[in-house]
DNA sequence: GTGAAAGCGCTAACAG
DNA sequence: CTGTTAGCGCTTTCAC
């Protein structure tokens, strides 16, 4: 064993007595060896339990096999799903899964992106703050897939807001509601947008009256504020920007004494934990949030290898359905 | 800028017309130079958008700058304030933080420290399933710190749930509670066992008739089991090893028609997310695992640190509260 | 099919 | 104080 005390290839080889690159291509290049002696190899690594430095392979090859991601708030629930989704498919690929908190912040994004990409074959941007022109320019120079989020050119995975939005209001629609309200997220959340646009548009089609408040924010602390605003607002279904403001809706309405839904009808987005489990249970759009994780790598992944010419890089929409609860039941009458 | 396409060290150099060893030394030993010439190569680099590779620092100073975190079950909401924790410790501290899910196997978790320990400088291991020995012995070989856990010699930061226990069980019996049963988590689960043993000294102490039943799988799913197993068993309190575990004890207990807290008491661990957001809310033992995690990655790279002679390695134990909500009340009338 | 040698980008003696 | 040199552990030409 070498002085450093890690056993390395050297120390292989010589204990083999052949050399060191050829124990190099008896492990990651099998077939450019003769099969005795490959055998021979194998054995002698595996008895002096060698184990290759990724880092020295990496700063060879530029191969890192590894990814990032970076997530707006890893506090919230929201993201757990696309977390896991992501950690499991990096797993799978035996590629080291490194997680980063940004703080909602577009400068914090590039600020990791800086430091971290010598170390990562390419990142996986969550609901990213950054614009589109930002984060176009940073794509040219770094491998880049997009969660929840779409920009021209570049690799994404997104969980259907627009089909969703227009489950939302048929359900509604079809409860007999005359007029939503959208309590929004935060501006910058390219989600918020797209969820607003759908909504009003199916809205409009269904004869629905639909508005906007807000932006709020997306916590359940942010439901005060938002129930007090939409109840002024008379609209009869309140839509939340997600299922953490929805619950801290809930919450607000049941302090008011407002009967949900036999007043109003509430709905969020997203499915998180918990959604069934408060009362009343919560009627919210369910996307593959743990799918778009893991497509999100994937498509880094398959972006990385170099076993085909690819195409125009790959745009996955994940389809989503509405969960009805007991948050939303007919209008009240007039 | 080299061939590569990269700037390094040797283009700085060049630019500035020193060699790159001052280049080096300017960058990560600033007194070592010369401060005219210190400042000439950081204006040089800056301009010439210079990023130091990690990769290359690594392999040649063995400092990664980087630390890994072993979890059983990223899915788990338990487990989220440990991650959230250690995530922003590593971050404050420019560490690179890479998350690895071992899905509750002990094998599991020694691949992954196999795998990675030329990458990283140290691991956090929360709630391991590794034995104590298997553990230490790696432990001679890696820089551990243990969450949730304790093992000799080891540097480890729990949240203490002993006189946790105690407060439940100091809680039921002023609420003339005479027999509690506890529902038990996996079996390998260190923290049950502890869980376990401080209550049954504290129900003792108080006249409070304990027993164990279990285990559960400790996640929303198995409350349906365990509480029934929980009704038969004649007690007025259930103590669930965990929140997950305890709101599926309250939707069991509620499909059944058990009325809570009037006809039996449940308490969980953990106060997760939702814990308030159920109905009844959660009586539960509220920990900073957060805090749990931070504390990790700080003993980790204190460790790691040559700053001073460092003594026994440290044993840090974090306190917890009781948060009482609507799931406990007096004991039924015989 | 295998060995010798160069080099990925950086730091750390050792001279000067 | 600064330049030269020698690697960290691995892969990859280029000869043989």
């Amino acid at each position: 064993m070498s002085s450093s005390g890690r056993t390395t290839i050297y120390d292989v080889a010589r204990e083999a007595g052949v050399a060191a690159s050829t124990v190099s291509r008896a492990l990651s290049n099998p077939r450019r060896v003769n099969a005795v002696t490959r055998e021979h190899v194998l054995k002698v690594a595996e008895r002096l339990g060698y184990r290759p430095d990724p880092l020295a392979t990496a700063l060879q090859t530029g191969h890192k096999a590894t990814v990032a991601m970076l997530i707006p708030d890893i506090t919230n629930p929201h993201f757990f799903g696309a977390i896991r989704g992501a950690e499991r498919r990096a797993s799978e690929a035996d590629v080291t899964f490194i997680l980063s908190n940004t703080e909602e912040s577009a400068a914090n994004e590039e600020n990791q992106i800086d430091r971290l990409s010598r170390s990562v074959d390419g990142f996986v941007l969550a609901a990213s703050r950054m614009s589109d022109a930002t984060t176009a320019a940073l794509a040219r120079e770094h491998n880049l897939a997009l969660v929840n989020r779409e920009i021209d050119g570049l690799p994404s995975a997104v969980v259907d807001s627009g089909p969703g939005s227009r489950q939302i209001v048929e359900h509604l629609a079809s409860l007999k509601h005359r007029s939503l309200v959208y309590l929004s997220g935060p501006h910058q959340s390219w989600l918020a947008g797209q969820r607003w646009k759908a909504l009003r548009a199916a809205a409009e089609q269904h004869g629905v009256r639909a508005t906007r408040l807000g932006p709020f924010s997306p916590k359940v602390d942010g439901g005060g504020v938002a129930a007090d605003a939409a109840l002024v607002s008379g609209a009869t279904a309140f839509v939340a920007h997600n299922d953490l403001l929805a619950m801290g809706v809930l919450r607000r309405l049941a302090e008011r004494g407002v009967a949900v839904p036999d007043q109003v009808s509430v709905v969020g987005y997203d499915d998180i934990f918990g959604a069934d489990l408060c009362v009343p249970a919560l009627t919210t759009l369910s996307g593959p949030e743990d799918e778009a994780g893991r497509t999100a790598v994937e498509l880094l992944l398959r972006k990385g290898s170099l076993s085909t010419a690819h195409p125009a890089p790959q745009r996955v929409v994940l389809p989503v359905h509405l969960v009805i609860r007991d948050s939303t039941g007919p209008a009240p009458d007039r």
